[in-house]
DNA sequence: GACTTTGCAA
DNA sequence: GTTAGTGCAAAGTC
């Protein structure tokens, strides 16, 4: 069929849609009378799609999930994979178009997932299109999966698409005609969007609407209602929950030539905040009222909860209150496509929404935060983790673009700085905001500076860090008119991560991972789980003891150690740069001394630091350094090509991605078909591989298959291979006992004489000694079985270097 | 400046 | 089937 080979983006903005819009209901119309009558009798044979009855209702019982409805399972069931669905639902009812082999999407009735075929040649388009609307959540090689949630259509309006557009655009790429219950969904979803706005004049917060019904709900609201402080009658200031004072509003909107109010309006305004009467619709009017600051998040987070989320817009162009900042991207500097398409999502109507960008490490997150910043023109404030990165990002402004050193000031505990122009950029940490302590005199002439002004833009690094309980409250204590949010990893091990919604914005967009390495934009990565047998001793000791003692025998396990050796030895052979991450900072030690490698840790000086990476960038002898968790964000290493993991925390998926991102920038990224490698040593049979699994799932949704590797070819006959007699292994079986019995020790004699001597520092005054152990048996065994790879998607992509280190044993 | 203490995040 | 050890930032001390 000919509209199947369409090649018109399918993402366009409102104007250019019109064209492409008629075509879409040309076809809706066919595709309609084709299946009329099969959908008839579908319905009498199975009534399982129903229309849903009130899509409003639905929403209130659960916002961002489909109810389930009329079959047997049961409402909180949420299938952990796609073929769940399959499992435990019948779709036979559903009618496949007769040309649905040239569609690739289906679509699931009863939970907005999308399937999306990624072999067919209308992939790309209807990724771009998915994006959009869906969120992504799983893309391995063949089938990606989507799913269409509120948020995910909020910011697909946002972006300025219809829910027409929506519907025809997904009724066109799915193979069956598009249920109901989704069409309910989308439209209900998306009716209320952008009815009620949250405006910053004068560095105070307004809720806004043009519908005097809207107003009066949000007024009654138990919620909303109570925050709204009343700035008409000063005497009311005292029943005034939230203590605001508010003298002049009157006259500021009056005078107020900017805001989109006139007199005449403001008449309408007052008798609708504070009368009691009815008035009409009035869409030319702007109703609003004031909140103060600290209920900014509630009133936010209550908008969502009754389906009317506050939209938050900068019409930065015409906002002639603020001055302008001189700021532009240098000529020199380039963007790349996604980091183009990224931005677009931002201002594709002219103005700066708020909302979030993924991008995975190494792809350039800084520049999009900069080129946004060029694009806004007003006073900017940057928040990071760190302040190394602090310093990176003020480096990377003047690097990129015209910014003045004098218009740049540094916020930390050390550099306590404000610019003396009228606009400027701050770069900040979220400690240094959001700290409820007492400050430093300095510190809080420099915060009364930050909140005693209007911000045009914030941009919030690592923003997954913002859902925590302290670092939240920097979003409402810095009035900033636009909001981006950037992270590599928008995941959290607790449930905070949607908070993110209300609290910045929808996610904007989300770069395939796969897609960019592909492109050259980040290295090929190929992931390996090394499945290490832990020994007969270690074993035995591991089922006898407790769960928190258990980790150090299976991080210590003597396999472990020797697979590591080799890996290292195999890749410094191969002129690969390696940097092993072990979480656990006394293995960290003990595997470094052992092998004679640097390390770094907490307690590493600064310079001492500096020192070991330098050699590790530079001098060709040193070819492999040891991180703790200090490695696993910010240090730069584009010199590293192999990455060892030795222990790691529980399931920390972002841990997991994050140490990844470490090699993603690899300055070999471009050489013919280079690929960095990364592993992850798991001891057998242990809580290891539970938790490994876990930290997976995030690149495994991204595209990565994990090969699993049951042993290493030729490990054995390693020269120097460590603990290779039995007797070395009890040597270091009692250590670890030892080590297990001293951490417990320090716990029970915590409170007696020496409290005075540092709890860290005890531990690491580490006694070896000589112990004899009973019931040390047998061992020497080690039996190495053969696993199918269910873990890897399509082992024929696997690199031949893993490929080769996969032996095949013919065992039993 | 070097060091310690405290509080917080993942 | 979910924990506590680790690292960092800020502020205070001399």
């Amino acid at each position: 069929m000919a509209e199947v080979e369409e090649d018109k983006p399918l993402i366009s903005r409102r104007r250019k849609n019109t064209i492409f819009q008629q075509q879409l209901n040309e076809e809706e119309v066919s595709d309609a009378t084709d299946y009329s009558e099969e959908e008839d009798n579908a319905a009498s044979q199975k009534p399982l799609a129903k229309p849903k009855k009130n899509s409003k209702k639905q929403e209130e019982i659960n916002k961002d999930n489909f109810v389930q409805e009329e079959n047997d399972i049961p409402e909180d069931f949420v299938p952990d994979v796609v073929s769940d669905i399959f499992r435990n639902q019948d779709f036979s009812y559903l009618h496949l178009k007769p040309d649905h082999a040239l569609r690739p999407l289906w679509i699931s009735p009863s939970d907005g997932r999308i399937i999306l075929e990624s072999f067919s040649p209308l992939a790309e388009q209807a990724q771009d299109f998915l994006v959009t609307i869906a969120e992504p959540i799983s893309r391995p090689s063949h089938m990606h999966e989507y799913r269409i949630t509120a948020y995910s259509l909020y910011a697909a309006v946002s972006v300025g698409l219809e829910p027409d557009d929506i519907i025809s655009v997904l009724d066109r790429l799915s193979k069956v005609p598009v249920a109901q219950s989704i069409i309910n969904f989308i439209k209900g979803a998306t009716v209320s969007y952008g009815k009620v706005k949250l405006v910053i004049k004068h560095n105070r917060y307004f809720v806004e609407t043009t519908q005097t019904d809207i107003l009066q709900m949000l007024l009654r609201d138990p919620v909303i209602g109570k925050l709204r402080i009343d700035n008409t009658d000063g005497a009311k200031n005292e029943d005034n929950l939230t203590g605001v004072k508010n003298e002049k509003t009157t006259n500021e909107l009056l005078g107020d030539k900017h805001s989109n109010i006139n007199k005449d309006d403001v008449e309408a305004v007052f008798s609708s905040v504070v009368g009691e009467e009815d008035l009409d619709n009035d869409d030319d009017a702007v109703h609003l009222f004031e909140i103060a600051n600290d209920s900014v998040e509630v009133v936010k987070k209550r908008c969502q909860e009754i389906d009317y989320p506050v939209l938050e817009e900068y019409d930065f162009r015409n906002d002639n209150r603020n001055p302008d900042l001189n700021i532009d991207l240098k000529p020199s500097t380039q963007i790349r496509p996604y980091q183009e398409k990224s931005l677009s999502k931002m201002f594709g109507n002219g103005r700066a929404r708020s909302g979030i960008i993924v991008l995975p490490c190494g792809a350039g997150k800084t520049l999009v935060g900069i080129t946004a910043a060029c694009t806004i023109k007003k006073s900017v404030i940057v928040l990071c983790t760190s302040s190394v990165s602090v310093m990176q990002w003020r480096q990377q402004f003047l690097q990129w673009c015209t910014l003045q050193p004098e218009n740049c000031a540094v916020f930390t505990s050390d550099n306590k700085e404000m610019f003396q122009t009228e606009s400027g950029l701050v770069v900040s940490t979220y400690s240094m905001v959001a700290n409820t302590r007492n400050r430093s005199h300095d510190s809080q002439k420099v915060m009364d500076f930050l909140t005693g002004r209007e911000w045009g833009f914030i941009i919030l690094d690592e923003v997954h860090v913002v859902p925590a309980a302290m670092f939240r409250r920097v979003v409402s204590c810095i009035a900033a008119h636009a909001k981006l949010g950037l992270t590599a990893t928008l995941v959290r091990e607790d449930d905070k991560i949607s908070d993110l919604n209300f609290l910045i914005g929808p996610k904007l967009y989300e770069a395939n991972w796969m897609e960019l390495s592909q492109k050259g934009h980040i290295a090929n990565v190929q992931c390996a789980e090394v499945w290490c047998p832990m020994t007969a001793e270690f074993y035995q000791e591991y089922l006898r003891e407790t769960a928190r003692k258990r980790m150090l025998l299976y991080i210590m396990n003597p396999t472990k150690f020797q697979a590591a050796q080799f890996l290292i030895q195999y890749h410094e052979s191969r002129g690969d740069k390696i940097i092993v991450f072990s979480d656990n900072v006394y293995a960290l030690q003990e595997y470094a001394l052992k092998l004679g490698k640097p390390f770094i840790y907490g307690s590493t000086p600064q310079n001492e630091r500096m020192k070991i990476l330098q050699n590790f960038q530079y001098n060709d002898k040193i070819n492999t350094i040891f991180l703790s968790k200090v490695g696993d964000t910010s240090i730069d290493l584009p010199e590293a090509t192999c990455l060892i993991q030795i222990s790691s925390h529980y399931g920390s998926r972002r841990q997991e991605a994050q140490r990844l991102g470490r090699i993603l920038r690899a300055k070999r990224r471009n050489d013919e078909g280079f690929n960095a490698f990364f592993y992850s040593l798991v001891s057998k049979d242990t809580q290891e591989m539970y938790y490994s699994t876990k930290r997976q799932a995030f690149l495994v949704d991204q595209g990565y298959a994990f090969k699993v590797i049951t042993h290493l070819h030729g490990m054995e006959n390693l020269p120097n291979l460590a603990y290779a007699t039995a007797r070395e292994r009890r040597e270091l079986l009692q250590e670890v006992l030892l080590k297990n019995e001293e951490v417990a020790g320090l716990e029970v004699g915590e409170d007696s004489d020496n409290v005075i001597m540092n709890k860290r520092m005890r531990k690491f005054n580490s006694v070896k000694n000589e112990g004899s152990l009973a019931g040390l048996a047998g061992g020497e065994d080690m039996a190495y079985m053969e696993y199918s790879s269910s873990a890897d998607r399509d082992g024929s992509k696997h690199h031949p270097l893993i490929r080769k280190m996969y032996y095949k044993q013919p065992k039993k």
